[in-house]
RNA sequence: GCCGCGUUCGUCUAGGGGUCUAGGACGCCGCCCUUUCACGGCGGUAACACGGGUUCAAAUCCCGUACGCGGUACCA
């Protein structure tokens, strides 16, 4: 349906599988899925396997279901067919070819021969301290092993003859490309800084340049989305659009996300300051995933007002390319956790419990579904993750197997144990032990000895739980139950004295 | 080195010439909730990189410098 609008926007998330999927992928494809949303477009899901050196096995299979766990659902895929397929690069080699000879036919791209070898040549006979880095371009490529320097015959010889060659480029020096950039508005590079790109590797795949071009003219793209990264090979991108004759797409290149530490988030400088680069992780610490992606949203972007904590759906409905910022972001996992608590507590309990049962049985705990999800609702807003039922909270499943140091200090006197044990006695039968039961016998107690409530209270707490914090104390006591609130009381009674 | 992009509290940001003695959020700190608390309420800390212009007026426009980031591959 909106496909058949030609007024729909077609966008593309187009991961390399040469790794799993990014944390900074998965904002790229959300501001896509957001943008094909919001103006009722298509967003489609393309896979750039043209690296066949840096392929990994299983890197699709992550990223198809990194985009499912985070309900980033694409029209158009792999395993989604749509009319301009296939979504695998790998599988439209002959397009790419075609393409190719056509520029080379033109005179826009030229063959060139010149081995690995030779090009480290040229550069280190080219290298100085004021060019580290020289390129193949105008300047360099009539000192090379090419079709233009060698004319079409000679060139047409050495392909009879089986000898290796890529396709390139090419490009003359002098002009400007200009592009209106979405997020950074006019964008001006002069040609004289482009480079012979690579078009056409010597093993037949394309190089993204050329693929990337390609495609999104063959699937109709009409909004290109991605990360800063590409804005300097965007010229080249220009040029083959204008080779082909071809309009270009619009172009938006979102901020880079970038480490505390400084730099692109990478494992090296990301890892190590305890920020997963993989979305899988994300998964597995326990994030949901609308937390994540309502975070990864805000960080480059934000709709202008107040409101931060958005659901997915909310997000298509306010979202907008031109309110995306152009300076680099840095991550920040406290902001993510308590995004994540947000999210959190609108999960019912019982699912929380659910997720939280790999946990517990991990930590040796048997699980319970409706004690798990009577603790999970007492908690409330207090659990930042389902795990950490069994970490922080273990105590509510297994008796406290010490006492928290300071707060015996502070709350453990010389009658405490007493008060506890008199406590222990006095605990109300079945139908009295609830909230306002509890809470009446410890009062009248406290009363009964002419001391204040809190004098009884947080021996209990500390008896109970072992620690000095949670929720408030009758509620939790009703939780646990009576057989457990004796025994862990009569327990501290003796081991504090 | 060269090319490009960027620069408001520690972080994410609002701001698009006067309403800015710069607002919000996270974090941090304090107080309160006389039962706790990582919850909640209240309050606080903290920023327009620097230098020149333009203008009656600049965080907002222009130039330069510094700094940061990206790119500079037969990787994406």
């Amino acid at each position: 349906m909106p496909d058949s609008d030609t007024a729909a926007p077609r966008v593309r998330f187009a991961p390399s599988p040469t790794g799993y999927l990014h944390i900074g992928g998965l904002r790229t494809a959300l501001y896509n899925f957001l943008f094909a949303r919001r103006h009722g477009g298509v967003f489609i899901l393309r896979i750039e396997d043209t690296d066949r050196s840096r392929f990994v096995d299983d890197a699709e299979a992550d990223i198809l279901s990194a985009l499912d766990w985070s309900g980033l659902a694409f029209d158009e895929g792999p395993g989604k067919p749509g009319r301009v397929g296939p979504y695998r690069q790998s599988e439209r080699r002959a397009l790419y070819a075609e393409h190719a000879e056509q520029l080379v036919r033109d005179g826009a791209a030229y063959l060139a021969f010149d081995t690995p070898g030779e090009l480290d040549l040229m550069r280190d006979r080219l290298a100085t301290e004021a060019n580290p880095n020289p390129r193949y371009d105008a300047t360099t490529r009539l000192a090379m092993r090419n079709s233009l320097s060698l004319g079409d015959e000679a060139s047409a010889r050495l392909v009879n003859d089986g000898v290796p060659y890529v396709v390139r480029l090419r490009v003359d020096p002098g002009s400007d490309v200009r592009f209106t950039d979405s997020v950074r508005g006019e964008v001006t590079f002069s040609t004289d800084a482009v480079d012979d790109q690579v078009l056409v590797k010597s093993d037949g795949m394309p190089t993204y340049h050329l693929a990337n071009v390609v495609d999104d003219h063959l699937m109709g793209i009409t909004h290109v989305i991605r990360g800063e990264e590409w804005l300097p090979s965007t010229p080249k991108h220009m040029l083959l659009y204008r080779a082909f004759g071809w309009e270009a797409p619009a172009m938006a290149h979102l901020p880079l996300i970038l480490s505390p530490a400084g730099g692109k988030l990478s494992k090296r400088n990301a890892d190590t300051l305890g920020i997963p680069v993989f979305t899988s992780a994300y998964r597995e610490e326990g994030y949901e995933s609308s937390a994540l992606l309502n975070y990864l949203a805000f960080l480059g972007w934000n709709p202008g007002d107040d409101r931060e904590v958005y659901t997915l759906e909310e997000l298509v409905q306010v979202f907008s390319i031109e309110r995306v910022g152009s300076a680099g972001v840095h991550f920040d996992v406290a902001k993510l956790q308590w995004f994540n608590l947000q999210h959190l507590r609108s999960v019912d309990p019982t699912e929380i419990a659910a997720r939280s049962r790999p946990a517990l049985e991990a930590a040796g705990i048997t699980f319970d579904a409706s004690y798990t999800a009577r603790v999970v609702a007492l908690l409330s807003e207090r659990l930042a993750f389902p795990q950490d039922l069994a970490t922080t909270w273990r105590w509510f499943f297994d008796d406290p197997v010490s006492y928290e140091e300071q707060g015996v200090r502070k709350r453990w006197k010389e009658d405490s144990a007493g008060l506890v044990r008199t406590l222990a006695d006095r605990m109300p039968s079945d139908e009295g032990f609830d909230h306002d039961g509890l809470e009446s016998v410890l009062r009248d107690l406290a009363e009964e000895r002419g001391i204040g409530a809190g004098r009884i209270i947080h021996p209990v707490r500390l008896a109970v739980s072992g620690v000095t914090t949670g929720p408030g104390l009758f509620e939790l006591l009703v939780v646990l139950g009576r057989d457990t609130c004796v025994r862990r009381l009569v327990r501290a009674a003796e081991c504090l004295g």
